[in-house]
DNA sequence: ACCACAGCCAAACCTGATTCAGTTCAAGGA
DNA sequence: TCCTTGAACTGAATCAGGTTTGGCTGTGGT
């Protein structure tokens, strides 16, 4: 789709070290709290070795983004793929974007406290790149689901209303989800996915 | 509540003009992206003049939060106020959540965008101060939210579903507006309006 | 007439991200 | 083996912005 770094890592590349490292400070801490050298400590590098990997602090929060975004778009293809109706693949759907390990769930609260960042060009070349990379997947995951939507619309399995809006809320309900949940709360994973999936439902139900 | 600053503002005080100044930037530009010194200059003042009024830049922000937070809450208390049914008082309630001017608008989208600042701890005595404040009013908020879809099931009026999570849903799907909605769009603050309380109905009625 | 204090400023300061100017090391020829 | 190349890395500056300091000014109250 787009020429992205396909960049086939070294051996000896840490690159996947620091974005781990990344994903548990800015989820855990935040992005602005935690600084840039301690996520070098946390991998055992010098501050300045970040730079051979990205081209800044910023950079790297992207790519973060960028990435989530990734696994959300293609795991939403994956699952509807192949369902019957489009209620089975709503279903499927929520199942996709809720059944998610811990690190997914850092990234997705990562992703929605930095949403905005996608709004404003950046300077940086590889920056902007990527910014402009994360826009275009996030209107893959809306098209997705706006797509989703009309399909329901069409069969009459959902009610015909402003597609829209209603593609809007969903996103919204699920990933309204990472602002409480928490692994091992007092709702399992199942839980939620269940009550989501209902509740989306009883949105869209004709 | 809490021994907040009633420090009855002086004639001559730029504090209101600050804050205006800074909700604009911050919400059209964005909080890390906006030089504190560019607000002072915005109002016509040195950049260290800021320091007479607010202790800080996330200072400011989260006074303009906890405004933001402070009228969400006592709005809500006052449209939900002499309603008949838990159904109006939900109508009522969205009305009061997303009739608001294109500040408000600005302030909202500040406030969600920074929630994740409200999680740890401030260093400064003022700035810890106010993020108390903050979190008490959200859970307010979220409280009056609950409170209300309580009602709605004692009374028969709503299905009898996950509270915590109904509310919080809600809250999500009010709150998403702000991220898609600009004044002179496609569809007016009434169509966004007349469609949240629907779908919001749909959530829970019984 | 005087004082206290809100309101303001220029210059110094500090923190944390970023750049500079290299050094090390492993792999692939010659 | 020796040499070259480029990925991987580093310590020491640099830079940008927010913050602190110390002091000046003008106004309202007594």
């Amino acid at each position: 789709m787009s020429t992205q770094t396909v960049t086939t890592e070294g051996p000896r590349s840490k690159r996947a070290l620091i974005l781990r490292a990344a994903i548990e400070s800015f989820g855990d801490d935040g992005f602005e709290h935690t600084k840039w050298a301690s996520v070098a400590d946390k991998v055992g590098i010098g501050q300045t070795a970040l730079y051979h990997y990205f081209e800044s602090k910023v950079h790297c929060l992207l790519t973060i983004m960028s990435s989530e975004l990734e696994r959300s778009a293609t795991a939403f293809a994956a699952a509807v793929e192949g369902q019957a109706t489009p209620t089975d693949e709503l279903r499927a759907a929520v199942k996709a974007a809720l059944d998610v390990g811990p690190r997914e769930v850092l990234q997705a609260r990562i992703l929605q406290s930095h949403m905005d960042l996608l709004a404003s060009p950046r300077q940086s070349e590889r920056e902007e790149a990527e910014r402009q990379h994360a826009r275009e997947l996030v209107r893959q995951v809306e098209h997705n689901w706006l797509d989703l939507v009309e399909r329901g619309i069409a069969s009459g399995d959902f009610a015909d209303r402003d597609a829209f809006q209603t593609s809007h809320m969903m996103l919204a309900m699920i990933l309204s989800v990472w602002r409480w949940y928490r692994e091992g709360g007092a709702l399992s994973n199942e839980d939620v996915r269940e009550f989501t999936t209902e509740a989306l439902l009883r949105l869209v139900r004709a």
